[in-house]
DNA sequence: AACCAGGCGCATG
DNA sequence: CATGCGCATGGT
């Protein structure tokens, strides 16, 4: 490969890269990438044009190969950027690991899934609509909608027999088909919240700037959970994953209150003062143990 | 075959 | 403010 098409991003240290693989795989069918032995391909979108890119290890790299997408200094720069904010590259996690170590009930966390990163979502409209496909059914069944969501309404290319999707554009979304949402197994409800993310998204009304420009954590939440169909689940997530704030406890979330269970740290769903009490100790890392405990959930063979 | 899913909005008390 | 209900349907 050309070397003008290779960009080679620093490791840093507490990173796995096979860690983040496996969770991005686990055993769901995520139609936003495809994750091979030893690389992730994914086609993301710069200034109206289509990137694929390969991502492996390579020493203490990650190399990044853009196999479609002309390479310019800019589109580099914006693909490390991507890279890094996906993979949360430049977080230094230590503090984190050292809170693990202190608490007993998930100490092994810091072995077993050393080198996790919080892996994001850059599109805050994608965060979302995501979010709503998922509220109240299961994983399974959530990918299956989010593909046909995306198989319909957005932007591909095709690279050696396999396609690659990006999320649809909110203006796409804007305008889509309710009969086909229908379709797709969209509740009336999930469509009407989802057309109408988009549409915020589509006229302005809400970005992902936006939202960062704003001073706290509290006034970030209520800007989303105005929305309708964004509650205090959907919007921890969202900031979760696509703004990365370390903050965010989506709570009755059932993967974190299962989780929780599982390690005894609650007896059953109702003990939000246990909640508190624990999250206490997770100050400033509340993402971070949100995301390890919803790692725990699939145990890895 | 019943019960559960990475909830939310709205109506009540 | 807290609780309860309907939504909607696949997965286990």
């Amino acid at each position: 490969m050309n070397t003008d098409q290779i960009i080679l991003i620093p490791i840093p240290a507490l990173f796995s890269f096979e860690e983040c693989l496996w969770f991005l795989n686990r055993n769901y069918d995520d139609c936003l990438h495809i994750i091979h032995q030893d690389n992730i391909m994914k086609a993301i979108e710069f200034e109206g044009q289509i990137f694929l890119i390969r991502i492996q290890e390579n020493g203490s790299f990650l190399e990044v190969d853009i196999l479609i997408g002309e390479s310019s200094p800019e589109s580099k720069r914006f693909i490390t950027d991507y890279i890094t904010e996906w993979f949360d590259l430049d977080r230094n996690i230590q503090p984190f690991y050292d809170l693990l170590k202190k608490d007993g009930r998930l100490a092994y966390m810091a072995e077993e899934y050393k080198g996790l990163r919080l892996l994001g979502i850059a599109d805050l409209c994608e965060a979302i609509c995501w979010c709503i496909i998922g509220q109240q059914i299961n994983l399974t069944f959530a990918y299956k909608v989010k593909r046909r969501l995306i198989e319909k309404y957005g932007k591909k290319v095709d690279y050696e027999g396999e396609t690659y999707y990006i999320f649809p554009e909110s203006e796409t979304l804007a305008n889509a088909d309710v009969e086909d949402l229908r379709a797709m197994q969209f509740s009336q409800q999930k469509i009407d919240y989802t057309i109408g993310t988009a549409k915020a998204f589509a006229n302005g009304t809400l970005s992902k700037e936006m939202i960062k420009a704003l001073p706290d954590f509290t006034s970030r939440k209520k800007a989303l959970t105005n929305l309708k169909g964004i509650g205090e689940w959907t919007a921890n997530y969202a900031l979760m994953k696509s703004l990365k704030e370390p903050q965010c406890i989506p709570h009755a979330d059932i993967g974190l209150l299962n989780a929780l269970a599982n390690h005894d740290i609650i007896a059953d769903r109702s003990e939000q003062n246990k909640i508190n009490a624990f999250f206490e100790t997770f100050k400033g890392w509340e993402s971070y143990a949100v995301f390890y405990l919803w790692r725990s959930l699939t145990v890895r063979v």
